[in-house]
DNA sequence: ATTCGACTGTCAAATTCGTTACAATGGCTG
DNA sequence: CAGCCATTGTAACGAATTTGACAGTCGAAT
């Protein structure tokens, strides 16, 4: 039965519950005790918790159209890993008739799932604390990306030059990023995109900053860039992707909220710099 | 140690991160993707689902303290039931222990809602054309994008320039908009971001090109730039985030779909490409 | 080039698990 | 009260899992 198919073991019991055999309800109510992690343990053990034999248990199982205790525990796995799903997970319909095949809808669950699998990931003191050097005023700031993520790290400059003075953004050139390292002093904060096919010239760049007493902070991947050895905070992402090239949704994400963040951190002063903007860039629209 | 003792086996693991092998790695991220039913199943299928050999299991379980898998297997359980047993902690499983009122996941709420409001909005039939339009290798592609945006424009451009030939991207500066408009000729696709505060420059670029046969394609927000009306395909993105500034995730999103779906379209000429493209780069390498 | 050490996989032994067969128990019926 | 049937536990077996020992591989340092 379709039906069958879909009912959780819950379901099933409670549907059976008045043809149980005591036993079979001793069982029943050890596992609704404590659903469903009760009935993931060995057959032994779950029998010994219950208070009843082994085999009682296979039985139960069998008079629940299961062919063994392995397909049993399957089903209630399976059951608690759809419940554990975050919520927004179980996205309702995404596109407009889209097939759930189209690469439009692929894309989307890849990027859940790598945003959710990030944040379970991360560390969010290490977030805390890459906020405030950020956020600290007294510190210069250098950002650097390699070929693919300097998009990233010119996004990051556009916002923070908004919100403070002293950002610098590497070039995307390798070859300039020596001379850049020779800038950095002590108690800089020189953070780095840094995703797999890791640049051997930005490790070594990372290295001579760290050298100077620069503060270097890392955003990598889950395979972890060897720069994380110098970091003093690395953040590492997923960014999986139907695709031949990683997906950079969860780098973008981190760097929105670190910018959201580390404005809220000092909003006054922000916000007159923002106006003072703002006012520059009307006076410059009426000159011309 | 007291701290041991109540640290999650997630924590216990990013704690570690820093010294894990490459295959203890695999290991954590596999089970970090699905946490943490992936540690529930028997040690041979989650060593063949992270694609390691069963005694790499037990040894990481060693690693983080345990006497055996079984115990490691244990602890899992018990952090399991315990977040079932309590409803507050539902929501917790985003980022560790970091509560909801955290920007960052506030920031998450923000983007899954921009996002599954975008897919519902859109059409998927304009995706599949302007991929098809951006796969033409006839036709030369010119990229753009405001201030913020630039930087989704500059990472479409690194993207479609390792794929295709005849990809142009138009300079930061406003300013050296008007000589790129004279070069776009006939058939030719102007893909442009602009988002709110629309920029005037910007629609006179898109109208010069339009004026002169060219295809002009716009990825913009909720509330609709101006250059619709003369595009031939726009994409209507929700953008709003928990911050001063709107949030680029959805763009970025649809970025790259576009790019993995238009690899798709002719796959056997752009893996040829690609293919080039890494031997000129190893060569580089060599001789430098 | 070579050596060392760390890492990782293969293999097989030991253990545990899941299952079957069978015996024991106990309630119900004629 | 005897016999029957359903129910349950015990014991044993085969299968799967867990674990330790060993050897090959790779990279770093000399």
């Amino acid at each position: 039965m379709k039906v069958e198919q879909r009912s959780t073991i819950a379901e099933k019991l409670r549907l059976k519950s008045h043809d149980l055999t005591a036993t079979e309800r001793k069982l029943m109510s050890t596992l609704f005790a404590n659903y469903p992690m009760a009935g993931l343990v060995s057959i032994t053990e779950y029998a010994r918790e219950a208070g009843v034999s082994t085999p009682s248990v296979l039985r139960l199982a069998k008079k629940l159209g299961f062919s063994g205790f392995p397909a049993f525990q399957e089903k209630l796995r399976s059951e608690l890993s759809a419940q554990l799903q975050n919520p927004i997970a179980k996205h309702d319909r995404w596109s407009s008739e889209a097939p759930d095949t189209h690469i439009i809808n692929r894309f989307a669950t890849a990027a859940i799932g790598n945003l959710s699998g990030s944040l379970k990931l991360m560390d969010h003191r290490s977030f805390d604390a890459i906020v405030a050097l950020l956020a600290d005023r007294r510190r210069r700031v250098y950002l650097g990306g390699g070929r693919i993520t300097h998009a990233l790290a010119a996004y990051l400059s556009v916002h923070l030059q908004m919100a403070r003075s002293g950002v610098s953004l590497l070039p995307s050139s390798p070859s300039m990023w020596p001379q850049f390292a020779l800038d950095t002093a002590k108690n800089d904060v020189v953070l780095i995109y840094d995703i797999r096919r890791y640049d051997a010239r930005m490790l070594s760049f990372a290295a001579s900053a760290r050298e100077r007493g620069a503060k270097v902070v890392l955003i990598t991947d889950q395979w972890i860039s060897p720069i994380a050895r110098i970091a003093v905070h690395s953040l590492p992402l997923r960014i999986e992707a139907p695709s031949s090239w990683d997906s950079n949704i969860v780098p973008l994400f981190v760097t929105e909220a670190l910018i959201s963040a580390m404005v809220n951190v000092n909003w006054p002063e922000t916000q007159a710099r923002i106006r003072e903007l703002e006012a520059m860039t009307e006076q410059a629209r009426r000159v011309r």
